[in-house]
RNA sequence: GUGGGUGUGGCGAAGCGGUUAACGCACCGGAUUGUGGCUCCGGCACUCGUGGGUUCAAAUCCCAUCACUCACC
């Protein structure tokens, strides 16, 4: 169902595809997040034409509204929502593990966030919500643990995932939709690597790396995917989740991560600052208001093709939806063209070079 | 003309005798990484219409004055 190719190296960057049912996804790949069945702000159209062609929506906010039966009823989340490309669902792991849920090997108790109701979530409840869904790809449900977790707290984390991955895989049975499993581990080197193992073992198509960008100091990340990089079996997709700031995704390709997924670009830009090559811009600030130029003027996306930073600062700063439309575009068309660059750089063989440049340019 | 009300930072608005004058908006910064557009965190007042007075102490009480406003004539 899904296939993985990979094309070339360059170092430990891979360019690769990955075919699903809906789409070809050249890797590596960024993928924009659909909460709830939107990016919001912006129309299918317009990210499709950012070059996406795989997004990232959530199975516990459509579990929770409108439910997953309801999505089902409309033919799928694709049809639901009129995306032509491919879908990759979280778990909902990240997500309940941020409300505190009562865990137990059986499974975790959460509160909604939207009217405080009891849910129940299990690896089978998971896997029958994200096969209702009908993404392309669907994630395990897995334990989360947080930065600071100590060692013990990681390693029954670890076991907890191992656990309901197991059982996730035992009841997944969709026609087109592939399960990825999930490492974690937390901060620590040896749990990293038993929980690479453990998860590999099960031979899934794909495997996300979670538990990472949760708050641990980036160097921290980079050492255990160097680690990873090592234990993960290379023919298969690595997906480094909830990783999207462009240097971390520079360094990820570099470590052999081929898929990413974060919110950041479209949060950012409902938060009035954009992506420029030599680093962030907070375009609600004073220095741009009579600033007439466009955001990039070697950005082809439609905000800076068509309007200029002041216009764009004077919409945000009036409230207006447009602005944080035209900096939500502008955040994904980058993004985008930050993959494709690197793509054709490992293409043609200077990826170390595009990094040298990327980062001489790039502020943090 | 008579009677009443109000005058506090760019705007709205607390405080009505006693620490460095709330708060909201706006403004100026910052944050944001598998949940957050309407989010979060900071910053921004030699000063309470003006002039006198009472008091150890006044934005707070008294007098005068100016402005705005309501009612009546």
């Amino acid at each position: 169902m899904l296939k993985f190719e990979i094309f070339t190296k360059d170092g430990n960057a891979r360019l690769g595809r990955i075919t699903t049912a809906h789409s070809q996804i050249d890797t590596p790949v960024f993928m924009p997040v659909g909460t709830q069945a939107t990016v919001k702000t912006a129309t299918p159209e317009e990210v499709w034409d950012t070059g996406s062609r795989i997004l990232l929506s959530n199975t516990y906010h459509l579990y929770l509204r409108p439910g997953h039966e309801l999505v089902k009823e409309a033919g799928g989340l694709h049809k639901f929502m009129n995306w032509p490309g491919s879908i990759l669902t979280d778990s909902g792991g990240f997500q309940v593990f941020s409300l505190a849920p009562k865990v137990t090997e059986e499974g975790a108790e959460f509160s909604s966030h939207i009217d405080g109701s009891k849910h129940f979530f299990t690896p089978e409840k998971v896997m029958e919500i994200e096969m209702a869904l009908g993404s392309d790809i669907a994630m395990v449900f897995d334990e989360c643990s947080p930065a600071d977790a100590d060692h013990t707290r990681a390693y029954n984390a670890m076991y907890r995932t191992r656990d309901w991955a197991r059982r996730c895989k035992e009841v997944h049975r969709h026609e087109y939709q592939n399960l990825f499993g999930i490492v974690q581990g937390g901060v620590f080197p040896d749990l990293r690597r038993e929980s690479a193992k453990q998860i590999t073992e099960m031979d899934f198509p794909g495997y996300g790396i979670g538990g990472l960008s949760v708050g641990e100091p980036k160097n921290v990340m980079y050492e255990l995917l160097d680690i990873l990089n090592e234990d993960m079996p290379a023919d298969k997709p690595r997906y480094l989740m909830g990783v999207g700031s462009p240097d971390c995704l520079v360094e990820g390709v570099k470590r052999g991560v081929d898929m990413f997924d974060c919110v950041l670009p479209t949060r950012i830009a409902r938060n009035g600052t954009v992506f420029h090559p030599t680093g962030k811009l907070v375009l609600r600030n004073a220095v741009y208001a009579r600033d007439f130029a466009p955001i990039d003027e070697n950005c082809g996306c439609y905000a800076c093709r068509n309007y200029s930073r002041a216009y764009i600062r004077h919409l945000l700063k009036a409230g207006e939806v447009l602005g944080i439309r035209l900096t939500t575009i502008h955040n994904l068309w980058f993004l985008q063209r930050l993959m494709e660059d690197i793509r054709e750089a490992i293409a043609k063989g200077t990826f170390a070079q595009f990094y040298k440049d990327f980062f001489a340019q790039y502020k943090l």
